[in-house]
DNA sequence: GTGGTCTAGACCACA
DNA sequence: GTGGTCTAGACCACG
């Protein structure tokens, strides 16, 4: 199961996007286990040594644990998936407006522009 | 006045930014012509080869054009700014739509956000 | 009684750490059998393995001896403990100045630096 | 010029001390350009990932910036150096205290073994 | 089995 | 030239 990554962005950190992206979703929760470096390097279709890195900054970020010889954890605080949305979203919140308002837009334009999106888009409500 | 860049983002890309926001909040209009490569260079205090790469990038963009000689210019249409704003404020929006999707956030929840995020700021408007 | 370890030092060192703490502050004497491998690891929260290797290294530094079908004791020899609190001592001295004088610092700094360490601590004593 | 490296402790943390050491005992100062990552590779007779390994750790750490095409800067901020100094000292004081008290000793004789230590080694003032 | 470190050598974008 | 990423393959300590 081969994946197959396009953005500029390091591949590490699309890694690790993805798993923040498992737990923000609940597929992944407090406390579960990672897959090895080794397997998730299979899945993932990458060299072992850049999941390695995914894992070392996931866990420099405080979302991860490892437990030495047994592996690697998501934390046990039944409040990470929450903290890590609010972050996430956050950081997503923030750049977008920043970029926005460099293009000289106020604040209704930005709502405007989000909420005109899914009404041109229809009832595409994933 | 020397300059700071700081984001992982390149820095002729970081300087084609700003390029934009001057037209698009019409500080520079359809026609003018822009600072020369070296003169932009010592205002931004960067490399001379640095802002070469901009000026390649931004007329790849059709933004700009390069009459031998003279200099660089906005294109002369008037509609320029109004087409370049639309195209960075769709592509702002479909980058931010997209990664709060994949954090299992709604439509609903994604413009609540950005209007919560101004609340709070309150009478923030820089 | 499960406890954690978060040090980067190995978990079998640990415990070697805590045994050693143990006889020097006169909680276990010269003579005294220590718990069995099984039930120190229960105790512990960590596997068996660890702790034979735990026992395994007290023993190569010679503060244990096991006695076939017995299980493992502190050697019965009076001088064992100041023996080895002298030791340690001597050890964690040595590396305590080795570390101070590669930031720079003369013995006096070293030895008001501790001492001023106490002062901001107050009636801490612990 | 090859060196060695003996401790247990990974290479790229113990090239990071190193250049801790150097900056705090003011053989760099801020501002300073630091070798390139081959360059110190070579020097250090390691790998250049390893050396790039350290960099990236010591920017992490905030102590150090990398201009982009440029290379690798101590911070240009006057305080770095007394802050890295004081962050360093307060760790080894922090751990020697912790080590000697799980050995049962007192303030007072952490301070006095400090000081024998020296008197011992005589007018080894180095 | 696990994660962590290291080497070798390659390629890339950036300045 | 610089730092940053990635692969391949190896070795290690730990549990």
């Amino acid at each position: 199961m081969t994946e197959e990554f396009h953005s500029s962005k390091p591949i590490y950190l699309q890694v690790a996007d993805r798993i923040y992206s498992s737990i923000v979703r609940g597929e992944i929760s407090h406390g579960d286990k990672l897959p090895s470096v080794r397997e998730m390097a299979v899945n993932m279709g990458v060299n072992p040594n850049t999941i390695q890195r995914t894992y070392a900054e996931i866990e420099r970020e405080g979302i991860v644990e490892t437990k030495r010889g047994q592996g690697t954890f998501v934390k046990d605080d039944p409040g990470i998936v929450s903290s890590l949305q609010n972050r996430m979203k956050k950081e997503q919140i923030e750049a977008f407006v920043g970029n926005m308002r460099e293009l000289g837009l106020t604040a209704d334009e930005m709502v405007e522009g989000v909420q005109r999106y899914f009404m041109e888009k229809g009832g595409h409500a994933e």
